[in-house]
DNA sequence: TGGGAGGATTGAAACGCTTCACATGACGAT
DNA sequence: ATCGTCATGTGAAGCGTTTCAATCCTCCCA
C-alpha cells in the first residue's frame, strides 16, 4: 500500500493541494475550520510528509552533517548528543558519522552530505578539508570546524585551547616533582595532538631541569596505549620516564593497563599519568585518572548554533570560539 | 552559485539527460566513449547527484534508520559502528539516533525516518513499538529489532540471550561462595533488564540457600550506579549483600565508584561485583570488572543483513537470531 | 449600489531525477 | 535489396512538494 500524498489528503478534505501544503507550513493563513478538516483527513489517511519531495522543492534538507574523529571516544559521543539536542530544538536532525581518523571515510561522509544537500556540516577533520569545505560553501552548504581551528580563519570554529591544555598538564606534573616526562600521542598530523604537544613543550621550556621525550603512535586508542605502555615497562628503570602525559584518555587507560596491571609499576609513585578529555570512565579507572577536561557538550551546542546562523545568512563573518580546558586532578598524578 | 544538474551535464556533454542518468546508474549500457564524455562533463561542473530527487523518483532512500537505547553505552556505539560498516558495504548509509530510554525521543526518530522514507529501521526499543513498526511495514519500511525479541515474533530480531547471561553471572557469584546477592537494574520495562533479572532468579532458584534482593532504578547510567552504591554503603554491614549483579557495566562502574572509592569497602572481599556488556573500559576500571560479554559488532552486522534482505523481499518470514553471551571473569568477583 | 480591501483558496509551474517506450542506424543474414 | 536484430540514444512523463500569481468571496464604506 503506497502511502498517502497531499493529493489524497486534499481530495478527502475537499480542498486544493495548495491548501494542504499551507496547513502544513503556514497554518495561520488558513481558516481554522479548514485547518481542522485537513488535519482530520491527514489523520484518517495517516499521512506522512515526503521529506524528499519537500527538499527537492526548497533546495536543501532539514539535516545537519557531523563528522567526528572517533566513535569510541566518549568525548565525541557527548559532543554528538549535545549537537543533536541543540539541532532538534531548531527543527533539524543530525546525521552523524565518524571517520575513525581515516581520510577516505571522512571524504565518504562529505560526499554523502553533499548528495543529501544537508543544511550545513560540522566536522572535526583528519585531513585538510578546507578546500573541500570551501567548494561546499560556494554551493550553499556552510561548514563549522569542531575541536580544531581553521588554519586560515576562513571558517568558523569551536575549539578548546589544546596548547593551554598541554601546558596545564605538564606544568602540573613538573610542579608535583617530576622531571623526566614523556608525551605519548597519536599521529602528529592531527592538530589536537600537535597542539597538546606544543603546550607540553612550552611547559618544559619554562621549567629548566625538566625534559620531554616524545613517543609518536599511529592512533589514539586503548590498544595503542597498551602497546606504548608495554614498551615503557620493558625499559630498564633508569631509562623510564617518571611521568607520562597522554594525548587522550583512551591512550591513558591503555597505558594504565600495561604499566600498572601487567607491568606492576606503581602509579603515581613510579610513573605519574595524566590524560586528556576527562571522559566518564577516567574517574573510575584502575587508578583514577588525572585528566584535562573539555566542555564537550558546550562545544557541540555552540557549533550547531553558529552553523545554523551561517545557514541563514551566508555572509556572516567566520567566528573562532575557543574554550579553556580545566585540569581535574586525581590519584594517577598525586 | 546553484549546483549543476543532469541537465547542465547533458548540455555540456551534448547528450540527452536520459543518457546522463544512464551513465550514473547503468554505465554498461552506454557506449564507452559516451561514458567518458559525460564523466568529463560531470567533473568540469563538479556535479553532485541530488539524492532527494533520486529518492523522490524511486520511492525510497539509500539510508537505514537506527535507534539505540543509549548514546553513552559503548555497547551501542560498537553496534552502531558495525552496522554502519556493513550498510556502507551494500551502498547504504545509516542514520543513527539514540532514544536515551525516552519514548518521546524514540517516537521522534521513527517520525523522522518515516518522513525520510528510509529503506528500513533497526531499533532497540524502549516502549512498545510493534504496532508502529507494523504500520511502517505496511508502507514498505521493514523493521528489525535489535537486542530484543519481538513479543509476538512478527518481526525479525537479533538479540543475545539475556536470561542466559543473567544466569551465568549469578551462578558464577554463587559458585564463588556468595549467597546474599543483589540485582541492580534500570526500569524493568526494558526487556534486557527484566530478562537479566529473570536469569538471576533462575540461578537463585537452582541454588538453595542463596537469596536475591532486587533494586530497581530509573536508568542505566553511571550516575544511577553511584546513587545505588551509596545506599549500600550506608547500610549496616549485616544488611549488605555480599555480591551485586548490575544490569550493565555503566551501572557497575558507578557502583564501584560509590562502594570502593567513596565507601572504602573492599571489592571483591566485602562485596563482589559483576556487570554486563563487557565494554572497553570494564577491564580497566578501578577493580577490573567481571562482566557478561555480548558480540556487539556481530549483532549490528547481522541485523543490517537481515534488514536489507527484507527490504528486497517483503514477504520473507521473520527470523529470530539469538547469540549466546559469555562470562569474562576479572578481579571484581574473585 | 458600486467598488475596494483583504482574507481564503486555487491551480499550475518547477525542483532534478529515473524510467520506459520509442527512434535511429549499422550490420549481418536471407 | 529487404528484413530483423542489436546496440545506443532520446524525450517525455511523473514522483510529491512548495510557492506565487491569480481568483473568488464577503464585507464594509462611500
Amino acid at each position: 500500500m503506497a502511502s498517502a500524498s497531499v493529493k489524497d489528503v486534499a481530495a478527502l478534505a475537499r480542498v486544493s493541494i495548495g491548501t494542504v501544503s499551507n496547513v502544513l507550513n503556514r497554518p495561520e493563513i488558513v481558516a481554522p475550520e479548514t485547518v481542522e478538516r485537513v488535519t482530520l483527513a491527514m489523520q484518517k489517511l495517516s499521512y506522512v510528509r515526503n521529506e524528499a519531495a519537500r527538499q527537492l522543492r526548497v533546495g536543501h534538507s532539514r539535516a545537519l552533517g557531523l563528522v567526528t574523529l572517533s566513535g569510541s571516544n566518549p568525548f565525541f559521543t557527548e559532543l554528538t548528543t549535545a549537537a543533536e539536542d541543540c539541532a532538534a530544538a531548531a527543527g533539524y536532525s543530525v546525521i552523524a558519522g565518524n571517520s575513525n581518523e581515516r581520510k577516505d571515510r571522512e571524504a565518504g561522509y562529505l560526499n554523502l552530505f553533499e548528495e543529501l544537500r544537508v543544511r550545513g556540516v560540522l566536522i572535526s577533520p583528519v585531513g585538510n578539508v578546507v578546500p573541500r569545505l570551501r567548494r561546499m560553501r560556494e554551493r550553499g552548504i556552510p561548514g563549522v570546524l569542531v575541536d580544531r581551528v581553521s588554519s586560515d580563519l576562513s571558517f568558523s570554529s569551536v575549539s578548546v585551547d589544546d596548547v593551554a591544555g598541554g601546558e596545564l598538564a605538564v606544568t602540573h606534573l613538573i610542579e608535583s616533582g617530576r622531571s623526566r616526562i614523556a608525551f605519548v600521542g597519536g599521529p602528529t598530523g592531527i592538530r589536537q595532538v600537535s597542539d597538546r604537544l606544543k603546550g607540553a613543550q612550552q611547559a618544559i621550556a619554562a621549567h629548566p631541569g625538566a625534559g620531554l621525550e616524545v613517543i609518536t603512535l599511529d592512533g589514539l586508542s586503548v590498544q595503542e596505549g597498551i602497546r606504548a605502555g608495554t614498551e615503557f615497562v620493558e625499559r630498564p628503570r633508569s631509562h623510564r620516564p617518571d611521568a607520562i602525559f597522554a594525548a587522550n584518555d583512551l591512550l591513558a587507560i591503555g597505558l594504565l593497563q600495561a604499566i600498572f596491571m601487567q607491568g606492576h609499576l606503581a602509579i603515581p609513585q613510579e610513573i605519574a599519568l595524566v590524560g586528556y578529555d576527562d571522559i566518564l570512565f577516567a574517574g573510575a579507572s584502575v587508578v583514577p585518572l588525572t585528566s584535562v577536561r573539555q566542555p564537550s557538550g558546550l562545544i557541540g551546542e555552540t557549533a550547531v548554533t553558529i552553523l545554523l546562523e551561517e545557514a541563514e545568512d551566508a555572509d556572516l563573518e567566520p567566528r573562532q570560539v575557543v574554550y579553556q580546558p580545566e585540569l581535574v586532578i586525581r590519584a594517577s598524578s598525586s
